[in-house]
DNA sequence: TGCTAATTTCATTTTTTTTTGAAAACTTTG
DNA sequence: CAAAGTTTTCAAAAAAAAATGAAATTAGCA
């Protein structure tokens, strides 16, 4: 007999992959809070990375014990970043929700929104930093031009490269 | 007459550039924050970034209005990532410490000691799902073969693109 | 249209992370 | 080698981030 999970769903042969699904949680668990999403959102996502069927949210929530509001809250973050979407199932009135598995535009999107935003701002910043030399010292401020300097020069490689990188990706 | 900075220093010209000194923390807390470290590390950097000789860690808990022990621990987390380093300077016995401005070195490093490191434990995990492939079912077992692989393409992509992203920056 | 299921929102609670500060541990030098 | 200065460590406090759960809202259906 297999064993049985603490969590049951409701297809055996589903639940004999309990192992790998748990594997898949753990691992884009790590992965998102290396991008600095909290655990919820990579739990969701790791469920739903190896489901074969697209799962409504209540799904969501008692197979990760987590609460409806972080499930909602889960599910809004990672639909902004179009990594999963909504698939439509007849005769349930349920949202049922799918993994988007193409890393490369994932990644691309995820640059996008959560990374250039912050570029730009940036940018500004080093604008006031002009601004601000006080022009009373030479030598000082020639220091301080050269430090600003490299600063412009980091945004500008940032803002290019990043959104180049998931090009580079070859998957 | 120069304004006065609620937090005094000793020589004027330094004084003057308050303003500068307070953007550039600003910068870096951003952009340290985007990298997952805390706050007083952005504040110690920001602070050696645009300071035109080397500080003791008193002069930097002065500064900011930190506590000795974060000065400590920021200063040892950048110490590990090479973003700063003491230069002696004679006749007195405190450590002084200046920022490593080479942002493509530091960048470099910061994958290295910070990212390699995950990629690696998830190469492991991955090997872990193919080990828990139950096999039960010939459909089922192609479709999780096929999100493994992805995931394997993934890690091999990142684990090459992540440490030659320093040397794409062209600074 | 009214009813019910599904979802979102958000104030509160819980958990995690960061900072503090004082004691311990070094280090230099008189 | 002792005394003073400097730095580190770490338990406790504070702050920040995330999760909860119940009320409010929205949407589907009879």
């Amino acid at each position: 007999m297999p064993h049985t999970s603490p969590i049951s769903g409701n297809q055996s042969v589903r639940e004999s992959n309990r192992d790998l699904e748990i594997e898949s949680i753990d691992f884009f668990v790590r992965m998102m809070s290396m991008l600095g999403m909290p655990r919820s959102v990579g739990e969701i996502y790791g469920l739903l990375y190896f489901s074969t069927t697209p799962l409504p949210m209540d799904q969501i929530v008692s197979r990760l014990g987590i609460s409806l509001g972080s499930a909602s809250q889960g599910l809004k973050t990672l639909r902004s970043l179009k990594a999963v979407r909504t698939s439509y199932v007849p005769g349930d009135r349920r949202d049922h929700y799918l993994a988007e598995t193409e890393f490369r535009r994932l990644f691309a999107n995820f640059i996008k929104e959560e990374i250039m935003p912050h570029m730009e701002s940036a940018k500004e910043r080093i604008e006031r930093m002009e601004d601000s030399l006080s022009g009373t010292d030479e030598q000082t401020d020639e220091f301080y031009q050269i430090r600003i300097e490299k600063l412009k020069k980091l945004t500008r490689a940032g803002g290019r490269l990043l959104p180049a990188l998931a090009g580079l990706l070859k998957f």
